[in-house]
DNA sequence: TATGAATGAGCTTTCATTCAT
DNA sequence: TATGAATGAAAGCTCATTCAT
């Protein structure tokens, strides 16, 4: 068995390769893939060309990277801890305080997201993992419902849709933080006023 | 006086500009700002790539010229009729309708977006352009409110700031179109709810 | 007979082609020949560069006008005023003065005589004109020895061409001004102390 | 101890440069300032024009590189060897033998001199360099007076910029190769006249 | 595993020149 | 005569990629 050290020992090897991901991230967040250039993700690493192709054999391979990097930075926002409704409103804070902590994250998913138009390989990746967390929200949704805690007119699909756009519209600079918090305080209130139609009715 | 013909007609000079434009913005939209190039430009427009540069100085220049058409493109989805809340029920619809019947505006809108970050010229024109548009949203809504069509204690500024996340993120490929119709159709039942609330209240 | 305004009027045509030649002559004494464009010369004589083109089909024809302004310019120094030796002398006083009033002229004709290296009919006109300028000096000298204000064992072939060299010399920036005064000073020196040999030599 | 062979011995890195320097001068001289393309130059130097931005980043950093590859080659005119007057001789013997030897080199000279006219670094390296120059001079001057060559009332300072001045004309193609001999001598005649002047006084 | 050197292909931009009006 | 519009040809420079060591 493993020890805890050994499990989250990395080779040098594999610390390369994450150098390089995370210098390629910090430039796809600063520059986007515009200005995303291998020389530039190389010197930031500290190595010279040449070996970043030798880890990554081309740019695309590279961003590869960078995908993975970035959706496995996004899944830890859904957290399976307390009521479904509880998991809910974390999850919702968990986004914010995600993309307030590390905006670049933000930068970086818009960036993919746009570039998904183009890339095959990339929009099944972004449709995948945007079904997932549409699947995991309608869930949550569903729970609370049955639990009473929604009312039963609720269309868990299109809500969970909606919460979907909204968080989704936070990796655009456009959408000001201002906004985003007011956007965000709206969503949580329409969903407790959700609730509280259903809830509050026994109790009269 | 001059007729209508007349009006709507451009100078060779114009045409040129604009097709130019147009290029681009086709060009855009197929491959993002990454893949902008302006030979193929010229070459759309059926203009040596010198020519180009006699109509816009720099690449730069030409993209000032994208973002005002789409700019321009997309103003035109606040038609001012009807009551405020028939003006909001139109302004989604045409929303939908222009992201549906011409899907280049959202990805141009996208790109724009993104590159609004490292762009601060740009990043004003955004800002100011989403501003007014929260503005108008939030005016409907106060009118609507002031009518008895919304209850008294809705938040027209943050419920503002929901419409606007939702829409916004109508611009990125990763909602697909299924998902963008879910997420209208609950953007719409819960307008129509907020109203239903206090329209259904003096028949009680 | 042509009345003294008559002769100096100049056709409108001739005056855009002179207006053309002094913007070219500006912009060479300014930027070399690497930084002549005819564009800029057409925007300083406030034409269009297609005007510019009618009046000097090339660019090689307007530099050729620019060359005849040059030496034209140039050969207003010789005056045949006094003495052999005081023609001399106002010769040298003349350049000076020239190159100090008019530090254009000392740019043109450094770039000049630098292009008639790679261009031989500029090349014929150089030497064409620097050999009269040689001759006219040795001529003076001549006179001034026949006239006994020289030495006789002076060699006016030799004398002449130190003088051009030295005056030559001033028409490169790597000649400082306080530099290039002395060096004058030297060579007034010079030609008096030759002078002052002969005429002394009588009054021993 | 490193061997001749091991001192002269370049690196393959600095030999590129080398080569690209040189054909850079070489096109200089040839074709002036006007007529430097980098890519004639990487085709002369038999590499690809990437590999020219290799090792120059930009084509004035190439310049730069001429400029002290021109400079120092000129500075090798100035050997101490011998009594103050003879270093004075045969310093003129060899700066016209290297002009004739290699008239790329008064090319060159002349094409920095005009730049230096507008580029202010350059023209502070041709200022440095010229002061020396000319300070050289003034010390042989000084010690030849000093050791009773020359005249006390021989201004060393202005004959230095009189050698100067001449010497400097030489870079001139309007200075045909015999007059450029014509002024060597009378140059030479000067210097000597005016030594003659204290030497044979003692001797009647 | 790592790198300095090298390159092909392509990019934006410039410029003298042409041409229809 | 004069010009706005257009262009072919080329220029300097960039960049992902390769390769010998």
């Amino acid at each position: 068995m493993k020890s805890a050290a050994l499990r989250t020992m990395r080779s040098h090897s594999e610390d390369r390769r994450h150098a390089l991901v995370a210098a390629a991230f910090g430039q796809i967040a600063e520059r986007g893939f515009e200005g995303l250039r291998t020389r530039e993700v190389a010197a930031e690493a500290g190595v010279n060309i040449a070996t970043l192709h030798y880890y990554f054999p081309t740019k695309e391979a590279l961003i590869r990277g960078v995908v993975a990097h970035a959706m496995g930075r996004f899944r830890s926002t859904l957290a399976p801890h307390g009521s479904p409704d509880e998991q809910l409103a974390n999850h919702l804070k968990a986004v914010r305080a995600l993309l307030r902590k590390e905006p670049e994250i933000a930068s970086v998913m818009g960036e993919l997201a746009l570039r998904s138009a183009r890339d095959t390989s990339l929009a099944r990746i972004m449709r995948e993992s945007n079904d997932a967390w549409h699947r995991t929200l309608r869930g949550l949704l569903r729970r609370a419902a049955r639990a009473g805690d929604l009312p039963t007119a609720f269309d868990t699909d299109e809500a969970a849709a909606l919460i979907v756009a909204t968080l989704t519209s936070m990796v655009l600079p456009s959408m000001t933080s201002s906004r985003k918090d007011q956007a965000f305080r709206e969503l949580e209130r329409w969903l407790n006023s959700a609730a509280g139609t259903t809830r509050s009715r026994p109790s009269n």
